[in-house]
Formats: structure tokens, C-alpha cells, sequence
RNA sequence: GGGCUUGUGGUCUAGUGGUAUGACGUUUCCCUCACACGGAAAAGGUCGCCGGUUCGAUUCCGGCCAAGCCCACCA
């Protein structure tokens, strides 16, 4: 009886946290800057510690951290940066709940002090998690809210400013005037509320005739800028291009045909007014009418409302109802139920006030842009067109500026008496909003300034990512050889966001693409296949699935269940799954170290050459797979390799030669396994490392991607009937009650498969082997 | 409502101008000295629906339906 060289008499994830602790001790993903080797670099999507990293995240990286291996293994020096995005909106919704406090309540030095605390925290989580999946990053990591990151999105903005790309203009906001701020679409909660519907009458200025308008925000007559109908409309075809006097304002409004307008609702004649809704943000933009603003920022009615000036937008709503009803010219009220834009703080309906705001400029640069993404490969190719169907409806230029405190500051200060503007020098980071300005004097005479309290969009920090990944600032030599970046992996949820402004910023910085690659994955979702979410409560957490069944199944999970670009189900079945092959893997390695490894004799039997032949076809499938970046198929090809020819087929076949110390075939059997290792290893990279420490001690981390096998390809004609031969033989001896070891006296095979008789007869325990035509 | 993507045995998935790949699950039998986290055998699909091109379509074209994602969201 021979023993195992491998001890362990079952794969469990315990055993990867021994790995981790080895990794950790050699570092063995150490990014070499002074290398040789032709340089990697991944643009990692700087993940966002909310506290929600859910399953679906954990695969996602996962697979980036598989790039990462198989490019070491194809002879790259990789530089795999650990990034963490701190800036923006989530962070400081998280905070505000856990120690209940609000932004604008507590004093922005404490407010961002808080925020970072409990990002810290958050953090320490997420690289756990990430740890235990198995995510080997370099030693490089930052984050997007460190000083030296924020320095260079401020250079940046600098840099753009000069070149004139950056401009201030006016636009509606989302408003929330309880909690007296703006507020992001992402703090909007939707409320059925009942609401007034109040029919008004209008006067038409050219025929003097009544016509009814019905409308939830008559305070905004004021305001009202056009009326519209549908086209398909004929009650009101004769109206198109007449005039409307607006009840108390005694203003004139055109009527115009629109496809926003439904005939069924009120009357079919709808007030476009600034700002009701955001259909109204929308027509307004679309029909170029210019902006009156009725409300301001406190909530309250401006000026332009008359004797409602100062009053409560509902305030004012009451009142004006009953003025109208005063005058007659209501000819009814209906209560309605209303989808209603709510502030999720205060719960109250927002308002759209309007804002100055600063703008990049993009839409002169599309053109441009169309054309660098040409110039770049997109994996799956399917996916850029995710990207150039968001090209094509861009419409406005970029707001990146938000009136937020946690996140990167636009440095900038005014002048308190000719408001003249001035930028700082790049190079450092600036927090205008508590800092001296850069200057002693204004041009004006005077001395006293007011520094910007406005920060960047989270995405004009994030698009940035790749500079900093490749030295911008910080290491002139690497930045030049390493950018433009070698790929940049994510999700496709993001491509009109980060993958865009990234592509963006990048060319108007350096007249380059950002990438040479872009990786595209789809994203993980629950059983039902919806996207995991807080609200949907459908999220399934990484932690527990990596204690029972560890990293290694996760990732090959992942990757087994859909090819690139498509959305993956979670299914702990399936997880599972994966589990029982990394086993059956386990075990096939503690058959073969049974044998101790030897040099390849000088005969080889029939066997042996035609499962290295079988094996070589694996080696090109993986290959391809790799090459592609898509590790659907090396999983697929090897998990169908090992489990349904090399286990049952093969090792069945020269198992007893094997035992009776046959170089052929323990030279073989350790032949195949090595090569399995190294092809394995980027997609689990635990098992294999073990396996190889323990048979061929040293790491297949540092080993490369196997190559292609010179051997006869006609060897893997015989598959088939070898398959069928063993299937049959299986079969007879069931259907006769025998069991498998049972001693056949005889059995007919086909003639072509007498090269292997030897192996055959030893398999099944036959006496006789017919060789039949 | 707009854009995009997808639609293959119970579930998930590969693929192709000539009726289909694999996995999980299911059923039955078997502890055979690497493995019961296993082995063997078997059942199961008119490839979303309708029409067109073709000798022939699941694969090409058009329409419809359904789902998912992103965007816009009811005066």
C-alpha cells in the first residue's frame, strides 16, 4: 500500500488560510518597478467600503485579481493597485444615520472627521473579505480621499480651467428646503401622496374663448413658460401657435404640440412651468424657454410670484387657490394620487431651484472620442457598445460640481469685493473653505477673499484613477513608461460613468486613449436574477460562503456559471458545485503523489501519449480562454478534462501500472498534473499553489502558462471510442449484477483500440479482449 | 416612456445554416485499495412566439412578447 504524499485527506478552506499567511510572509505579488519584464497595469476599480459588498462584488474582483495572474504568468511584471474610493454622497448618508447627526448641523471639519472614521471601519471589512477571496494585490494602494490623491484631481481641474474647458452656468437642482440643501438624485425617495388637481381657466388672446388647464402646481403660474398638447390631439389643433394669458400674471404663453403631453390626463393641455417636475427641467432645456424662478432657496416664492412673495411654496398653493376660486376661475378640483419626489431625510416633496454650477466641457469633444475608443480592445467586444450608445445621447456638458463636504475640494477663491477668480498653483491640495487664498491682494485693491466651499462630482476623482496608477506627480520615469494603462477592468453598470469620464479626462489631459484594454463584466445577481440591492433585501453576503467553502470555490464558481460580459445568479448549490471539483482536483493530486515524480523514459506506452494528447487540446482551449481574458472557458475546459477523461477514463486505465512502479505512466500521470497546476492557477489559485508547494516545492505563482505540447493530434481520435469501450464494459457488468473489479472471462472491442490492450484488460479485470472489426 | 442587452431540457449555460454542448438537480444501482464532497447507468429540450429568406433555421431578416440593466418619470 502506497501512501500520499499530500496528507490532507480532503480540500477545506482552512487550508487557504495557511496559503494566505505563506503570500503574505514572501510577497510574492511585490510590484518590481525597476524590472526588466514588459510592465502590466491594471486600472482596479477602486471598490467603495459602503458596508454592502455583497457576493456579486467579491466575484467581480475576483476575477480582475484572475488578469492579474495570468498576465504574471504570461512574464509581465504586474502592477495590481489596491485602491479605495472614499469620496461622495454614500458615505455621508451612512454617517449622518450612524451617529445621527446632519451635514449641515454639525461643523464640516467634525462632519468629515466622522465620515472618515466610519470608512476606516468599513474598509478594514472589505479587505478582509477580499483577502479571504484570494485577491493578490501588489504593494501599492491608495485612496481616492488621501491628500496626494486629491491634489492631483485638483491639478487636474486647474489644468482644465486654463484651457478654458471648464465654465460656470445655471441649472435646476434638486432641492430639499426643510433640510435647506441640494440633495443628489440617489437621496430621492418616491411617495404616493394625494395632491389637488385644479382645473384653471385661461383666456386665448386671439379668440378671447376659455380654455381649461389642469395643473398640481398652480403657485407656479408665475412661472409658466408654454402650454402643450399631443399632436394626435385634434380638440386642440386649432390652438397651435395661438397665445395663452396666463391668470393673474396676465402673461403671454405659447401653445405648442408636444409628445410629452397626454391627451387622457386633466384636459390634455399641460403648463410647462420652472420648475414643476423634471419633465419640465427637460422641456424647458428641450424647447429652449428661458428659466423663471418662482421659488427660492429657502422654499419661499420669489419676486416674480407677486403678493406671494416670501410664503411657503404650500403656503402659497392654498392661497392661490383661493384666489382663483375668488375670481372663478377654477371649474373644478379633483384629488389625485401622486408619485411625489421626497427628500429621504425630511421626507418632504423636493423642489427644482436653480443653481450656478461649474461644467467640463465634453460635447466638442466626442468626435474626438469616437475615435480613440476605436483604438482600444474591448473584452467582450460586445461591450463597447455599451459605451458608444451612451456617446451618442449625451446632450449637455458635465456638472462636476457639487455642494457636498466630503470630497475633494474645487480650489478656488473670489475676491469679497470684484469677485475676480483665482486658482492656486497645482501641486498641492487645497481646502478653500478653511484655508488662506494664494494671493496677498486682489487687482481691485482688496485684501479680503472667500474661498470655495463647493466640491468635485465623486466621478471627477475617480476618472482620474489611472494617473495615479501610473505615477502622474509622483514618478515621472514609471508614468512614462506605463501610461496609457494596460487595461482597465469593471462592471458594466458603470461604462457611461467612470469607463467614460475616465476616456474623457484622460484625452483632454493627453490626447491619448486611458487604456489599452477594457474588460467588461457583467454583474453579479441574485437567484432571480435582479441586481442585489439594500432595498430589494436581497443581498447575499461573501463572508459566509468563504468560511464554508472558501475562496478558491468562489472563484471558480464565478467564472463557471455565465461567459464574460454576462450577468452571473448566485446559487450556493452551485458554489457547492465547485466545491466538489476543487475535492475531486484534491484527490486526483493525492493519487498521483502516491508516486514519487520521475524523468520521462525513453518508451512511452500508447496511454500515456494519448491522454498528453487529450491534454494538449485543453492547453490550447485555456489559452484561448486567457488570451480573451475569459476564464469561463480554461474552468470549463478543465473542470470537463479532469473530471470526465483524465479521472475516470485515464487514471482508471493505468492505475496498476502505475502500482507496479511503471515510469511511463507515473511520468505521465505527474506530467499531466503539473501542467494542470500552472493552467488552474490564475483561476484558483490556492489549491494549486498548496498542490505545488507540496509535490514540486515552490510556488506555481512564480511558474508561467503552460505552452503547447509537441505530440500526434490523431491521438485524440481514439477518445471516443476509448469513452465508449469503458462505458459499455460498465454497463454489461451492471446489467449482469457483477461488480466492477469483477474478473471478465471476455469482451469484444473495436481493432483500432488494441494499442492500448494491456491497459484495458488490466482496467476492467478481463481475461479475453476481442479485437473486432 | 427612451436606449441597450438577453430569451436553448426542472435550473443555469456552450454553440452552430442541416433538430443541439456541458453543469447542477432528478431516478435507479454500487462503499471497486485517490475520492460516498465518490462511482455507474438512465430519464428529460419541436433552442420565447409569429411571419419572411432558403432545398433546409434554433442559428439570417422583420414584427411581437417577456426579463434585466441604464436613463427619463407623470403635469
Amino acid at each position: 500500500m502506497l501512501k500520499p504524499k499530500i496528507k490532507e485527506k480532503s480540500w477545506n478552506p482552512k487550508i487557504e488560510e495557511e496559503i494566505i499567511r505563506i503570500w503574505k510572509k514572501e510577497k510574492i505579488y511585490d510590484f518590481n518597478k525597476k524590472t526588466k519584464k514588459k510592465i502590466f497595469t491594471i486600472d482596479t476599480p477602486p471598490p467603495y467600503p459602503s458596508g454592502t459588498w455583497h457576493i456579486g462584488a467579491s466575484a467581480h474582483y475576483s476575477q480582475i485579481d484572475m488578469i492579474a495572474r495570468t498576465m504574471r504568468m504570461k512574464g509581465y511584471e504586474v502592477l495590481f493597485p489596491c485602491g479605495i474610493d472614499r469620496n461622495g454622497l454614500p458615505v455621508e448618508v451612512y454617517t449622518e444615520k450612524k451617529y445621527k447627526i446632519k451635514l449641515h448641523e454639525v461643523p464640516r471639519e467634525k462632519f468629515i472627521q466622522l465620515c472618515s472614521t466610519a470608512l476606516d471601519e468599513l474598509e478594514k471589512e472589505m479587505l478582509k473579505v477580499m483577502e479571504r477571496s484570494g485577491i493578490g494585490y501588489s504593494n501599492f494602494y491608495y485612496r481616492t480621499d488621501w491628500p496626494s490623491y486629491r491634489k492631483i484631481t485638483q491639478a487636474t481641474f486647474i489644468e482644465l480651467w486654463k484651457k478654458g474647458l471648464i465654465y460656470e452656468d445655471e441649472r435646476p437642482t434638486n432641492y430639499c428646503p426643510v433640510c435647506r440643501t441640494t440633495i443628489a438624485d440617489a437621496e430621492i425617495e418616491y411617495k404616493e401622496m394625494e395632491t389637488k388637481l385644479v382645473y384653471l381657466k385661461f383666456k386665448v388672446k386671439e379668440t378671447n374663448e376659455d380654455v381649461v388647464i389642469a395643473t398640481t402646481r398652480p403657485e407656479l403660474l408665475c412661472a409658466c413658460a408654454c402650454v402643450i398638447f399631443n399632436p394626435s390631439d385634434s380638440r386642440y389643433k386649432e390652438l397651435e401657435g395661438k397665445h395663452l394669458i396666463v391668470p393673474i400674471y396676465e402673461n403671454v404663453v405659447e401653445v405648442r404640440s408636444h409628445e410629452y403631453a397626454k391627451p387622457e390626463f386633466g384636459t390634455g393641455l399641460v403648463m410647462i412651468c420652472s420648475y414643476g417636475d423634471y419633465s419640465d427641467v427637460r422641456l424647458f432645456r428641450e424647447l429652449k424657454l428661458k428659466p423663471i424662478y418662482a421659488i427660492n432657496e429657502k422654499g419661499e416664492m420669489t419676486d416674480v410670484s407677486g403678493k406671494y412673495k416670501g410664503m411657503k411654496v404650500e403656503q402659497a398653493r392654498e392661497k392661490i387657490i383661493s384666489d382663483l376660486k375668488e375670481m372663478g376661475l377654477i371649474e373644478k378640483e379633483e384629488k389625485i394620487m401622486h408619485r411625489t419626489p421626497i427628500c429621504w431625510r425630511s421626507k418632504n416633496p423636493i423642489e427644482f431651484v436653480n443653481m450656478k454650477e461649474f461644467y467640463l466641457k465634453q460635447i466638442e469633444f466626442l468626435d474626438e472620442l469616437r475615435k480613440i475608443v476605436d483604438k482600444i480592445k474591448f473584452h467582450p467586444p460586445e461591450s463597447k457598445q455599451y459605451l458608444i450608445d451612451w456617446m451618442n445621447s449625451i446632450t449637455i456638458d458635465w456638472p462636476i460640481s457639487r455642494r457636498r463636504y466630503y470630497g475633494t475640494e474645487i480650489p478656488i477663491w473670489y475676491c469679497k469685493n470684484c469677485k475676480e477668480v483665482f486658482l492656486p498653483k497645482p501641486g498641492n491640495y487645497y481646502q478653500p473653505w478653511k484655508e488662506k487664498p494664494p494671493i496677498k491682494r486682489c487687482k481691485c485693491g482688496s485684501n479680503e477673499f472667500v474661498g470655495e466651499t463647493r466640491t468635485f462630482d465623486t466621478w471627477f476623482d475617480s476618472s482620474i484613477s489611472e494617473l495615479v496608477v501610473c505615477g502622474y506627480m509622483r514618478d515621472d520615469e514609471l508614468f512614462k513608461r506605463t501610461f496609457p494603462c494596460s487595461i482597465r477592468p469593471q462592471g458594466k453598470e458603470i461604462v457611461r460613468t467612470w469607463l467614460y469620464y475616465t476616456l474623457l479626462r484622460a484625452y483632454q489631459l493627453f490626447k491619448k486613449p486611458a487604456f489599452k484594454y477594457v474588460w467588461i463584466s457583467g454583474l453579479g445577481v441574485d437567484e432571480k436574477g435582479q441586481k442585489m440591492s439594500k432595498s430589494l433585501g436581497n443581498i447575499v453576503l461573501p463572508q459566509p460562503v468563504l468560511d464554508k467553502y472558501g475562496g478558491d470555490a468562489l472563484r471558480l464558481w464565478s467564472v463557471s456559471e455565465a461567459s464574460l460580459g454576462s450577468d452571473f445568479r448566485y446559487n450556493e448549490e452551485r458554489v457547492n458545485g465547485a466545491f466538489k471539483f476543487l475535492t475531486k482536483f484534491w484527490n486526483v493530486a493525492r493519487f498521483i503523489s502516491c508516486f514519487k515524480n520521475c524523468k520521462k523514459p525513453k518508451k512511452m506506452k500508447k496511454s500515456d501519449e494519448w491522454i498528453i494528447a487529450e491534454l494538449n487540446e485543453v492547453i490550447e482551449k485555456c489559452l484561448n480562454g486567457y488570451n480573451e481574458l475569459d476564464f469561463s472557458i480554461p474552468a470549463q475546459a478543465i473542470r470537463g478534462f479532469v473530471w470526465n477523461l483524465f479521472a475516470p477514463h485515464y487514471i482508471e486505465m493505468v492505475k496498476s501500472r502505475a502500482y507496479e512502479g511503471d515510469k511511463s505512466a507515473i511520468y505521465t500521470l505527474h506530467f499531466c498534473l503539473e501542467i494542470l497546476l500552472r493552467l488552474f492557477a490564475p483561476i484558483c489559485p490556492f489549491i494549486t499553489d498548496k498542490i505545488y508547494r507540496e509535490l514540486y516545492n515552490k510556488s506555481v505563482h512564480h511558474e508561467r502558462l503552460p505552452g503547447k505540447i509537441k505530440v500526434s493530434k490523431q491521438l485524440i481520435n481514439f477518445t471516443e471510442k476509448i469513452v465508449t469501450l469503458n462505458s459499455s464494459v460498465w454497463k454489461y457488468k451492471k446489467e449482469k449484477g457483477m461488480a466492477l473489479n469483477e474478473k471478465l472471462d471476455e469482451f469484444d472491442a473495436p481493432k483500432e483500440l488494441e494499442i492500448f490492450k494491456d491497459d484495458l484488460r488490466q482496467m476492467h479485470n478481463i481475461k479475453k479482449l476481442n479485437f473486432v472489426l
